[in-house]
DNA sequence: CTGTTAGCGCATTCAG
DNA sequence: CTGAATGCGCTAACAG
């Protein structure tokens, strides 16, 4: 009898098989995880017996004696963001290749959610945890680092917390971004920025700086808009900026989001000023070849952070991996549209 | 000492706070699922304890006894895909809120690996699933209802699963997408269709012909494109399209992803014929505005879709539910830019 | 190579 | 209202 989800019928166990097969439960259980010293000739037997009875192994059961569940824990600040599904994509292939589950959670963009989620992944004996930081604290990562969890952080790293990290070189991007803008003939360039506690947001905006300067443009602190990385906010920083005198041509976008909203404050309350404008953002996705105004974006290798990391905790829960944090810093590739 | 995840060292056990507290591990255990007949002075002392021991339960004790998990699996044919992961944010926003867990997977578009999923599932204990199927077989959704699974089907339905399942009105809102391309004066329409085997794409073409019949349009196969529902396919359909000789002018395109592709080949190989072409789109995504040729959107109310999808499978966890399969079918809505 | 035995940590009878 | 005892299904010594 083949035994389903949400069990109310007795489903076979270990102890079945063994009678079926007429050997003890402790030779089932080493059928069942390839120890080895067992027969061909017992192994098949099993094998059969487990088949007729539709048996599958409880791992409820196995986890409290293992202490382990071939699951992994992942906390987003949301997943309805292209880069976070993306990333989430590849771990789970990643994971799922070896054997792992996905417990996804979002955690709201709140350090509270997250401190919550870290203590439910503690009570669920998850085996590792793999986060993109919501804010810049990071007491409660430190803490569970400390206390032995397999932590990678990705994307976003918060000073101090002592956790294995995979990120990318957030300013060289964005540097080469804004440069190729001024290749383009732009002089005045603005930023449509992030929230300056995301290491994200702050190092793209050093990168912004550092082009400026090495071009020899004055930083206006006037062209420079900052807040939350959506749409929306993308949007209301184009309005801000165009409010004021002399409003820059050309702008660095710090994310895909931030890019689509400003150019559609452009396509919408800004058509009279959408002539000669342009965009560089951070981000490649599906649709920015679409996106009107952009003319180069910085890719991330997002598929190669989501191996990365998968990698790094995997290698934490096997316990291969020294005390010291690991931290990756992944190149970007610039593309012209 | 408080306890992370990976547990090396031995975390506090119910006993600890049992002994902590100078109570039977009967009473802390009442405390911890709040029994009720228990002394608030008692509760308080336990907590106390539990506090000080920085107690946590272990959920795979817990679900051994229980058979239970607090945890839903989810199913995805792939998690990149923006309708899927809007789903899943408010899925996991819905479950998350009653307590639950969500284990994410991605059949990769493969049933072979759906059905393997749903055994996986199985072995975890989920208390239910919820799963966009891959394509119209259903032959293992059936067993996994008959074997009692709570089941909820989104998006897709195979024929024959009798599962519940959340669907919205396709060829109401396909119907409705192709007309409005009538009623800006196009009569040559074609379709970006998706692949025939999905009920979503299925129904959005009879919603397309519907549109045609009703406005005297006689169905041109030519002008009908179908396909995998990616970038990439839609880019190909386009371009199959203009390879005969007179092609349409507007289309209806199954879903964000080949309006995307579509409108990717019009701007790069087939710029010469974009002067006066339209597209109507199931999908309003955030940047469909933004998409050059796009006139209608038909949007799914996909927060609702998760909001309900969560409440059928809860439901059927909590036993409060007939035999009778549920299906929804939510109205779509559609969005002029 | 295989069997016996003893818990893993918790919820839950059944007594009191 | 609380405690003692039992077993969920599995793995891992330890024997043989």
């Amino acid at each position: 009898m083949k035994e389903g989800v949400g069990g109310k019928k007795n489903a076979a166990t270990i102890r079945d098989v063994a009678r079926e097969a007429d050997v003890s439960t402790a030779t089932v259980s080493r059928v069942l995880n390839d120890d080895g010293r067992i027969t061909t000739e017992t192994a098949t037997r099993v094998r059969a017996a487990a088949k007729r009875l539709g048996y599958a192994v409880n791992r409820a059961a196995r986890s409290l004696k293992t202490r382990a569940t071939m699951t992994v824990g992942v906390i987003a600040p949301d997943l309805a963001t292209d880069f976070f599904m993306i990333l989430m994509e590849r771990l789970e292939f990643e994971l799922a290749s070896k054997g792992y589950g996905m417990l996804i959670c979002s955690s709201r963009e709140s350090v509270e959610e997250e401190r919550r989620l870290l203590g439910l992944f503690a009570e669920r004996l998850v085996d590792g945890v793999i986060a993109i930081p919501a804010t810049a604290t990071s007491a409660h990562f430190k803490a569970a680092v400390e206390a032995g969890t397999p932590l990678v952080l990705v994307d976003r790293s918060p000073r101090g917390a002592g956790a294995d990290a995979v990120l990318v070189d957030n300013e060289g991007g964005a540097c080469a971004a804004t440069r190729s803008l001024a290749g383009l003939g732009y002089r005045r360039i603005g930023l449509i920025g992030g929230d300056p506690r995301l290491s994200t947001a702050r190092e793209r905006h050093a990168g912004f700086r550092r082009a400026l300067a090495e071009l020899g443009i004055a930083a206006e602190p006037e062209f420079e808009g900052f807040g939350p990385m959506h749409i929306e906010s993308g949007f209301r920083m184009m309005e801000a900026m165009f409010a004021k005198s002399k409003p820059p041509e050309a702008w660095f976008a710090v994310n895909a989001d931030t890019h689509v909203g400003a150019t559609s404050w452009l396509l919408t309350e800004g058509r009279r000023f959408a002539d000669r404008v342009a965009f560089a953002a951070f981000d490649e996705m599906p649709y920015s070849p679409l996106l009107r105004f952009c003319r180069v974006s910085v890719e991330q290798p997002i598929a190669d952070m989501g191996r990365e990391a998968a990698r790094l905790v995997l290698e934490r829960v096997a316990g291969r991996a020294g005390p010291k944090p690991r931290v990756l810093r992944l190149p970007t590739k610039l593309i012209m549209h």
